[in-house]
DNA sequence: AGTTTGTGAGAAAACGTTTTCTCATTTGAC
DNA sequence: GTCAAATGAGAAAACGTTTTCTCACAAACT
């Protein structure tokens, strides 16, 4: 019944149905004055020719194009990905659709894109990027529309989302000492960071302030590294490593795999991210820190959906908790529930 | 000068040039009969003034929203993302921006998207996903606008990109017989992927009918186990592995170091996806078959502009050839060029 | 019977463009 | 000096909706 050539407008449906198109408008979007009979007959008319209106022409006239711009600078990354699915998920059903502008670091093209959606009078736009403390290469204060920030730094006066990366290093920390563990230490990224900090403050104050924290890069090869260093030393070896990404996590576990050191036996492990695709390969699967990336894509694009209607938001940045999902490196689970889902992950 | 609240029409354009609308619209567009002066005195105060038209008021007159949609059931996955960015790349500079739709495999929530684009009046729409043999859980053949399937499988009738997997496979093993490499194993992922059975096709044609070829799935794990039985069986080793994914590579990297066996020195190792953070992280680098699907992206994104704008494209599937990133896995290279951009990369 | 109130439905304006048509004036040719 | 052609510019229609206004008619009051 779709998809008969030309689209059909109110018109068509109007002659149909045998009404005005101002009567077919208002039976549509029940307004306006009408015998019911006439209503339901324009709506039964509209549903077997498969009428659905323009939103063009809608938009036009009530200054609203449910369409928001999504804006990153993280094309491959898998920051934006998640936060992504999150948006799209909580505007979709109320008719939004987004756009989704791949700006790399390059203002010019960040500045193209960001005329293009305007032009398109998008109702607000979402930035995103693969730092909580770098800017987008673009400067948005000016642009005439909504606009928050999620996972990138917005500027004082900005509504901004961000992970709660304080409580997700306690989270981790607190599930190895619940698993018995006492002498934890930190491997994380470099010092720089503002996640960096925020973990390892987080870190300190949790697994007490004498606990070591060393800082490195994001790679494998820094978990490795480490664990050499650390093993290397003269003094009591840790039993628990928390480490600031996964694929640090990863390094580390094959380190000492190397050394004949068992996970999660001798030294329990803990990620963070909880990138799957390391996290759950990984022998024996990876307990990570979960930054619930796709909850703050949603919030963000609930918030950009208020703004958009009218409605103030404080600004300020607001902060979500992490989660943790357990699988086998940190041993079976204090509580007995992991392996409870099977033996491969459990979440919550 | 932008952003002074409500966005500029035409209509303040015209007031303040002193001129008509329709002398101001045609002023810009470089169309219709008027003094050269005037032209100019237009088109500086729209430089001034800062005017851009509204496109939702120029789609509902032209037919054209210079929009399109992309669709995918890759939410989280490395396919899509290369895509993406190629289709975004090629169209932006002619003003076109990408609706993102992922739709898992849900097909209501497909439907659910194709309709808010459709209501949108996006120009066309390109399908893509994980694999070449898979469709979308949702029939594109009756949407009134252009569609074409990119990295998915889209029917008889229709515009379809892909990857040359024969090609790749061909790159892969020359390279190894170039290095030297006599006696090549092929260890690749399930059989029942289109993918898997082009490559080791094309693999068993170049490196001789007598060749080797182990399927099992996309995991590391994978690779460690084919490596344990490949050895552990009786006979002559292999001196080379042409892997099906980098996945599949690093476990087999990591099985031979644990045999002592070295890697370029002793079996040379070749990847396909090159997939950056698995395969440049990797220990020696990995050489790897690229699929360049940002240029598969492109070429989608061109194909769907040219069919919205009334040309007619010849049905059928487009293969793209790959192309080989040289790194350290199979020694410093053949003809010597290996290194010379520096010792991790070397593209082209 | 005359006035008010209520009801059903259509006409028309509006949104911001582009395009076609019309028209007055100037230019050029004879 | 007349006529045709060219030129510059504006009026109006169109795109597909929504919304406000108007109006005819019927029902309910005096």
């Amino acid at each position: 019944m779709r998809g008969k050539g030309g689209r059909q407008t109110i018109r068509d449906l109007a002659a149909i149905a045998g009404v005005s198109i101002s009567t077919a408008s208002k039976a549509l979007n029940d307004t306006g004055r009408m015998g019911e009979e006439t209503r339901q007959r324009v709506k039964r008319v509209a549903r077997e020719i498969g009428f659905r209106p323009n939103a063009l022409a809608q938009g036009l006239l009530s200054k609203r194009s449910f369409t928001i711009g999504l804006l990153t600078n993280d094309t491959y990354g898998r920051f934006t990905l998640p936060v992504m699915a999150g948006v799209s998920e909580a505007l979709v059903d109320r008719g939004v659709s987004v756009f989704l502008c791949a700006i790399e670091d390059d203002p010019a093209l960040g500045q193209v894109h960001v005329d293009a959606m305007l032009d398109k009078q998008v109702d607000g736009i979402i930035a995103t990027g693969k730092r909580v403390d770098r800017s987008l290469p673009i400067d948005l204060t000016d642009v005439p529309v909504p606009v928050v920030y999620a996972f990138t730094e917005g500027g004082p006066e900005s509504v901004s989302f961000r992970s709660d990366d304080a409580h997700g290093a306690t989270l981790a920390v607190e599930w190895l000492k619940t698993n018995g563990r006492q002498r934890i230490v930190h491997v994380t990224g470099p010092e720089d960071f503002f996640s960096v900090r925020e973990r390892s403050g987080a870190f300190r104050a949790t697994a007490g302030e004498g606990a070591s924290v060393f800082f490195g890069e994001w790679s494998e090869t820094w978990g490795r590294d480490a664990v050499e260093r650390i093993w290397a030393a003269a003094g009591e070896k840790p039993d628990a490593l928390f480490c600031g990404n996964d694929q640090i996590a990863r390094g580390a576990v094959d380190a000492l795999r190397e050394r004949g050191i068992r996970v999660p036996e001798d030294v329990a492990i803990v990620g963070f991210d909880n990138w799957e695709i390391v996290a759950a390969q990984m022998r024996p699967p990876l307990t990570s820190v979960d930054m619930d990336l796709k909850e703050l894509g949603r919030q963000a694009g609930l918030t950009i959906l208020a703004l958009a209607e009218g409605l103030t938001v404080e600004p300020g940045v607001r902060t979500l908790p992490c989660r943790l999902v357990v699988r086998q490196s940190c041993g079976a689970g204090g509580s007995g529930e992991a392996g409870s889902l099977g033996n491969d992950e459990q979440r919550r």
